[in-house]
DNA sequence: GGAGAGTCGTTCACATTTCAACCACACCCT
DNA sequence: AGGGTGTGGTTGAAATGTGAACGACTCTCC
């Protein structure tokens, strides 16, 4: 249970870290971060809501809410899904990509610093398999 | 970054996993059953408001929320802190405590079962002393 | 070709978290 | 003593998260 324990006390300290780094830097959530990092990795720079919202990150009612206030923020704008007439479309704007290409340095470089950097290549490389079967098993239960 | 990716989408999968369970278990939230395990291995089943909020696991005022509604139920109880004026103590009640060991094993099981019966022995063992340098780290950083 | 079942995204009501401001008390220092 | 500073806990407003329910659409299968 030790190893839980840190798991816990850590992802949320970590999280913490984070959301304070993001929102100095460009005023973003993390979540917000992360919908705007996926837009920018798939094809198009746009994705089906559903699909987003499947990352883990934001359940499908969160997603709603964040994509609008991107949106607001000019990041991200709404298309109609050609061929599903229910579909919607987020797609990431130009100012959108050219603020995550802004700000995803200093990101990365939080990350680096408290976790990765702070681990042998053996212990990341345990982590990361750790971390992938229980992802694997998570999504497959439901 | 693979390894971020993996931590992040687990972390909060694994979460709500959690958060299901207590609450069809026992109609509480993950923060509030953490809570409770922390009284529980306190001393006399007793801790200040501010020590316990140290855990990582809630801000104050969230805990001043979460307390609140755990003296709803009846698990916990305010006290004066006898030798400082403005502390409160949170206690445990009879009721919390039973409540807890009646929870805490389907809690665990689910733990193991998605987390710590899926790795080796040197994978967890990885795992926690990774999760340990990061959280040193960001504890003596604030 | 149409009824029933499933999917998509939104909305609603509600629970919870955050941040800043606040009051009361403790501590320090002279 | 007693003023300044710090700490402990609470509060209120606002932001965000959740799950259920909804309306619109698609799909499947007869």
């Amino acid at each position: 249970m030790a190893a839980w324990r840190a798991f816990l006390s850590t992802s949320h300290l970590l999280e913490r870290r984070i959301e304070e780094q993001l929102k100095a830097a460009a005023g973003l959530t993390h979540p917000q971060y992360e919908i705007l990092v996926r837009l920018a990795e798939a094809p198009g720079h746009q994705m089906r809501m559903t699909e987003l919202s499947r990352g883990a990150v934001v359940s499908k009612s969160a997603l709603t809410y964040q994509i609008t206030q991107l949106e607001k923020a000019g990041m991200v704008e709404r298309a109609k899904c050609p061929g599903d007439e229910r579909g919607v479309l987020a797609v990431l704007t130009e100012a959108g990509l050219r603020c995550l290409e802004r700000v995803a340095p200093g990101h990365v470089e939080v990350v680096r610093e408290y976790l990765i950097d702070r681990l042998s290549r053996e212990e990341l490389q345990a982590m990361t398999t750790a971390m992938q079967k229980t992802e694997a098993v998570l999504r497959s239960r439901r």
